[in-house]
DNA sequence: AGTGACCTATAAGGTAGATTAAGAAAGAAG
DNA sequence: CTTCTTTCTTAATCTACCTTATAGGTCACT
């Protein structure tokens, strides 16, 4: 079982004691996907949060003409999960697929309650985190209400370099809200200046 | 001093005792904001937290060109705050001002602090509504990247239908990430149909 | 009653980005 | 190696949305 890096993960917002950590242990489950596998559908209720040790994902809604949105990636020590489901149990609207082999640790929402009830500390870790997020998608909301394509595709490049070599331009368009082809057309006026 | 609205929001999630409810009221401040009046503007660290008792304050960034782009609305029991300033205690890009004459209390970042640590519930209780505003702020990404401006109009409507009379549509376009302009455009053919 | 500030509407012309289609290159699979 | 799938690119046409300009309406202030 590969929990050492969540417990690392953990460890670095708030130390934990030998006590917590086997619980983490125990509740947490480790599974191997393969790479176009889903780990939620649309339709489906959200029963895990996900933490991933390795690999990368993808969340997206598929709109009524069929087309890809992505909404997140998550790579190493990212945690995914269509979070409105899980705590409101309705069906997702949305697919977590794996781009590549993975390997990710899940909590299933009762654990999670127990977690939070036993161990309170997690109440705390766990809004530090959320609150990271929401500020982080803040900034993202804040540009597509206030940029060109070009300027959030530069931002991306910028916040998040390591994607670039992983995941493919097709993905990244739809994760700006492009198209492939008018990010290719913004690639090629940017590498001329 | 105005804190009832505040303890019975805290309540609605957790139950609070006599001695949190005392606390809560020591370490909040009222204060009648004017309309017009910044509570933060661009440059400035955000020192407080917000809860708004009465009134209408609109968080915005405002471009290299001057424009205004509005990142959240807040009413009656509505937080509304620069989160990633208040945390990182580094100066805003963002202001915050009033749009009616509003009554608002808040807390600062050292008092907010202390009452996660006296008493651990709270930690709870900001978790659940950080991760409430993540979940709605997701929603929002999603359908800037996948909806057209029509359809992102006529959701704000269903969604947030108490807005419609009381701000304007110059307010609700800058919202949208569109023009008040064509804002107007999208009315009219809406009337037509 | 008059002035100014702000909001809404309308219209012409312009641009960012979508759509469609097609071809070349590179992986992945058999 | 061959076949199939996916990725990236280019280009023409189209549309959603922006820009600029003008004008009428409403409300607050004097």
């Amino acid at each position: 079982m590969n929990i050492k890096p969540l417990i690392d993960y953990f460890n670095t917002l708030l130390p934990l004691n030998e006590e917590e950590e086997q619980f983490i242990e125990k509740i947490f489950k480790e599974r191997q996907i393969k790479r176009r596998q889903f780990i939620l559908q649309e339709g489906d209720v959200a029963k895990y949060n996900t933490f991933v040790v390795e690999g990368c994902l993808k969340m997206y809604y598929v709109d009524d003409k069929g087309k890809e949105h992505n909404l997140q990636f998550a790579i190493e020590n990212w945690w995914i999960g269509d979070l409105g489901s899980f705590h409101s149990e309705k069906p997702s609207k949305l697919y977590i697929e794996a781009m590549e082999r993975s390997i990710i640790l899940q909590i299933r929402k009762e654990d999670q309650l127990q977690l939070f009830i036993k161990y309170p500390k997690f109440n705390r870790i766990f809004r530090v985190f959320t609150e990271n997020a929401l500020i982080n998608i803040q900034e993202r909301i804040l540009q597509n209400i206030s940029s060109t394509a070009e300027e959030r595709y530069l931002d991306f490049l910028d916040r998040y370099p390591y994607f670039f070599q992983r995941i493919s331009n097709v993905q990244i368009a739809s994760y700006l809200g492009i198209t492939p082809e008018f990010l290719s057309t913004i690639r090629k006026n940017l590498s001329k200046s």
